[in-house]
DNA sequence: AGAGATACCTGGGAGC
DNA sequence: TGCTCCCAGGTATCTC
């Protein structure tokens, strides 16, 4: 699934095939997907040209002129890709919009968990104001130990959904929340305002590296995105805990664990994470 | 107000 | 073998 790394080069990607490009024409396969997708046809969106393309959180916009973008998230199983007209349409291919080059812009779901809508978007604006409220960018200097801190002290949540609220650092998800807490050996259980300063700084410093980490390994998964079929990246050989319950630590053989917390499934070492 | 629960959706795997 | 059931995931919306 793309993950922040991802959405992160799919939007240099998509930046590269869709900037300066004009909307030939729209086709539109399923309309009732979680956002209906049929505003894209009753807009006049024909010889509308591609400004660029942005990455926030999870969240990519296309910016086009006529003060418009389209906003897309991809969900678990969302994938874009650009490719000739001749190619065949594919199963779960929601939206197709023809380029003026020839190639299609092809939007992909399985199991239509993704968004793709279209947005007003100011002169000025570099994101449209639905995203105003999400959190800090886990890769910028805004998120550090003394905000994570702050912001810690202030909720009554375990750890773990506290790195998952996208109020708080976008892109965080529970695979990046699992396997930062098995790397700075703190349990997932514990209430977030438990945490030092010390223990925020190493949250900051592992969640920064592996996320570094999943984007050098991410790439094969987006040359896939953009050739042939979406195959995982190599990131998946890196996982520590995550998936792993019921296998020996590799630090210090104890089994892991695993628990539900905030309905999602949270693996742990109950011994190397305190 | 804030936090937990639930709906959305489908493919794949486990279990019978 | 073939069927049913459950799980995975992020976000919006609800309920308490």
């Amino acid at each position: 699934m793309p993950e922040l790394p991802e959405v992160e080069n799919i939007g240099r990607a998509l930046k590269k095939h869709l900037v300066g490009k004009k909307i030939r024409n729209i086709e539109v396969f399923t309309p009732a997907m979680r956002t209906p997708l049929t505003p894209l046809l009753e807009a006049d969106l024909m010889g509308a040209r591609f400004l660029d393309v942005r990455r926030r959180g999870r969240y990519l916009t296309a910016e086009l002129d006529r003060e418009r973008c389209f906003l897309m998230h991809f969900g678990m199983s969302g994938v874009v890709r650009v490719e000739p007209v001749s190619v065949p349409k594919r199963k779960h291919e929601h939206l197709f919009i023809h380029l003026d080059d020839g190639n299609v812009f092809r939007f992909e779901c399985t199991r239509r968990f993704s968004i793709f809508e279209l947005h007003e978007l100011s002169s000025g604006e570099r994101f449209p104001a639905v995203l105003d409220k999400l959190g800090v960018e886990p890769l910028e200097k805004e998120f550090n130990a003394p905000f994570l801190h702050a912001e810690a002290a202030r909720v009554k949540t375990c750890v773990k959904n506290f790195l998952m609220d996208n109020a708080v650092v976008v892109g965080i998800g529970n695979i990046y929340a699992t396997e930062t807490l098995f790397a700075c050996g703190i349990d997932p259980r514990r209430r977030a305002s438990t945490l030092t300063l010390p223990e925020c700084k190493k949250i900051v410093k592992h969640s920064k590296e592996i996320l570094a980490c999943a984007i050098e390994s991410g790439g094969t998964t987006i040359s896939d995105f953009l050739n042939v079929d979406g195959s995982k990246g190599e990131f998946v050989s890196e996982l520590k805990a995550y998936g792993r319950t019921g296998c020996p630590c590799f630090k210090c053989g104890t089994t892991i664990e695993s628990v539900q917390l905030g309905g999602r499934t949270s693996a742990f070492c109950p011994h190397c994470q305190k």
